[in-house]
DNA sequence: CTGAAAGCGCTTACAG
DNA sequence: CTGAAAGCGCTTACAG
């Protein structure tokens, strides 16, 4: 039992071998005859050596980890889609290092220079609203996937779902059910997701119809603001399409607020499903986004470029489909 | 604009000074010229030279960066924890690395193998149920700090809030409006909180009174099958307190699919307040934990140990309060 | 199947 | 105020 921290070398003079063959036992590579792996293992459980990451990602001249970097940690999107990495990349040796842009792009710079000072193998990136990423930032972080959002200018394999048409397929169904001024209350102007949105919107209502937009930052608070400002100045509006859970949320207690009721003064659609949106009277409508397959496709993607693979940029689209459960009606004044 | 990658070398080449003395610029210490300085800096800024951190590292034999280790980021709990941590210690130059123990006692000793390898500064921790942790494990880690659970049989600064006296508060509301008979639905039975909890739960009740005790995986679907499972079973049962956010949504969401209202039917206290509590009509009493000024105490707690100061062992107790909304009424057919 | 040497990018004594 | 040398713990060629 020595005194000194276990390190290759206390190993491998214990052994009776030299740190390469190790090193060799400790990585699987190379031949090792079974005798001296089996005694090599046999001194490391001994001594209780952990390989050290440090050491070898500096040699390597890479880190096994995965920056991940996100707009809002309190967006329950960003834990499903954390989690789902993790799942993804579990078992793959890759750590997974999560950072808050907080939507600021020069936050977001600074978390990536600290990143990047890990020499990490790659980075899945929600580029934050109005980011200035251009392609020698992102390159000096390894190999790059975006997920949700796209970045502008810069070549990335994006992961992404089919915002326009799940948006046109919300707005559908507003229209079907009489509704003929709706809204959306969107996140960031500077958020690819947002453009998406609203171009979905606007081009499901037509040329010949009115429809209302609405930028927030994303949160409750900034749903809420948006929510009660068209409630105060827009009588015509009788349905609102959230962002996300968060502005949906808003949407719901700016309603509450003003005593409208929901559906019959106020229908309303939600984007990505939430564990409250179906113990909610009545049952929130909702764009499902499918964000464990995203976070899974981004995981794989990432590994693939890990790997020496080739990989189709994309943009990779999954599909959100339309939960229709009970916050749509005809609105209450509907003269057709 | 030199070809080779920018290291400490190709910086004092270019400025006709040492490596150690642009080691002394970048971390601001020693004594350096001003002229000198200024120097350096144009060098560093002219060939976009970034410090390596694994360079840094090893040369340390310590990694600034903090592992976060949790139950399951899936709760909305470990989102604010991780936000809170995140704020506390940006700009301390420490990097946060957040894991899933997923509740697992061999996925969390598998995450702090990983995490170890890293040679991090420290470690905040919500041990696993049935955390099999020992000193040696923890002491590997750096500063270690257990936020919300305690670790059994290990001493370690721990931050937790007043667990048996806010559910104790939850009960003697829930007596004082004539339930006599009322529930708990736990997490694992193997975390220092809901034994906390169950301990507050019964004290409250008292030796003469009856309550029920159930313990969950302290998610959604658990809470749901726990509650579901009271109310075919135990029909005097007339009031439950949830332990999380999650399980709190499986109460009501197994009230809602045995068609029981709250509150007429069944009162409900949940704990950790959450969004869709106060929109949910009912809306929701809840013991309400103060996750962010626990975090935040948390991350000045390992900053101070990191700095080589004292740190008071505690543990440390923010508290919770209760915050009386409309999910708790007499029962409806109370006979006194 | 195995080993001696060099080097990844820094910082820590030590010397001036 | 500044620098030459050594070493943190590994892995990469290279040689046998």
């Amino acid at each position: 039992m020595a005194e000194e921290r276990a390190t290759i070398y206390t190993v491998a003079r214990a052994a009776g071998v030299s740190a390469q063959t190790v090193s060799r036992v400790l990585n699987g590579t190379g031949q090792v005859s079974a005798a001296t792996r089996a005694n090599v293992l046999a001194v490391i459980e001994a001594q209780g050596y952990r390989p050290n990451a440090v050491g070898r990602s500096l040699r390597a001249s890479r880190t096994p980890m995965i920056g991940v970097v996100v707009a809002d940690i309190g967006n329950p999107f960003y834990a499903r889609l954390h989690r789902a990495l993790e799942r993804r990349l579990s078992g793959s040796g890759f750590s997974l290092m999560l950072m808050n842009s907080d939507d600021d792009p020069r936050a977001e710079r600074r978390q990536l220079d600290l990143l990047r000072s890990y020499r990490p193998t790659g980075l899945v990136i929600v580029p934050s609203a109005g980011s200035s990423l251009g392609e020698a930032d992102l390159r000096a972080l390894g190999h790059v996937v975006s997920v949700s959002r796209v970045p502008e200018g810069v070549a990335v394999p994006a992961v992404v779902t089919n915002e326009r048409a799940a948006v046109g397929e919300a707005t559908a169904e507003l229209l079907a059910h009489g509704h003929t001024e709706p809204a959306i209350v969107l996140g960031p102007a500077g958020a690819s997701t947002s453009r998406a949105r609203e171009q979905g919107f606007l081009a499901a209502l037509g040329p010949g119809r009115r429809g209302h937009v609405r930028h927030t930052d994303g949160t409750r608070a900034g749903g809420q603001a948006a929510a009660a400002d068209l409630l105060a100045t827009r009588p015509a509006v009788t349905a609102m399409i959230g962002f996300n859970a968060l502005v949906t949320e808003g949407i719901v207690s700016a309603l509450q607020a003003a005593g409208r009721p929901c559906p019959q003064d106020m229908s309303v659609i939600g984007f990505t499903d939430a564990g409250w949106m179906t113990l909610h009277r009545p049952a929130l409508t909702v764009i499902d986004q499918p964000v464990e397959e995203m976070g899974a496709l981004a995981g794989r993607l990432l590994l693939d470029l890990a790997a020496g693979h080739g990989v189709d940029p994309g943009p990779h689209v999954v599909p959100s489909t339309l939960i229709r459960r009970a916050s749509v009606a005809p609105p209450k004044e509907h003269t057709p």
